[in-house]
DNA sequence: TGTTTGACGGACA
DNA sequence: CTGTCCGCCAAAC
């Protein structure tokens, strides 16, 4: 058994608030890294989710970067998914002052 | 061991 | 609006 490194032991953290993410809203990834106790590890968070599993069950598509874009590989079918959810996209952006998450 | 990379963010020109 | 630069830091090379 091998210490937990620090990647896994922020993904630990940053799951929950992730799935917390309600429908039709999102986040960004400075905001779940800061959310998770790790202010200024935006890059640390993507890192992460592009380790996720496909089958994850994790909100991943409500995650968008800060300045209302997609940053994911599957910009396509994270842009349908959340649309579906009511998402609006103009311009090829979210407004987040409309559907950023709050907690 | 040193350098580059990246699902970021914010300041600045 | 776009493009550049710097801070951040684990992982890949």
């Amino acid at each position: 058994m091998k210490n937990p490194t620090k990647t896994e032991a922020t993904e630990e953290k940053i799951w929950p608030w992730i799935h917390a993410i309600p429908r039709g809203k999102v986040a960004t990834y400075g905001q779940i890294a800061a959310l998770a106790g790790q202010p200024r590890h935006a890059r640390l968070v993507g890192r992460i989710m592009g380790r996720l599993p496909q089958g994850t069950k994790l909100p991943w598509h409500r995650v968008i970067n800060a300045q209302g874009r997609l940053s994911s590989p599957n910009k396509q079918l994270q842009q349908s998914l959340l649309e579906v959810e009511g998402v609006t996209f103009i311009g090829g952006r979210v407004n987040l002052k409309n559907y950023q998450w709050r907690p």
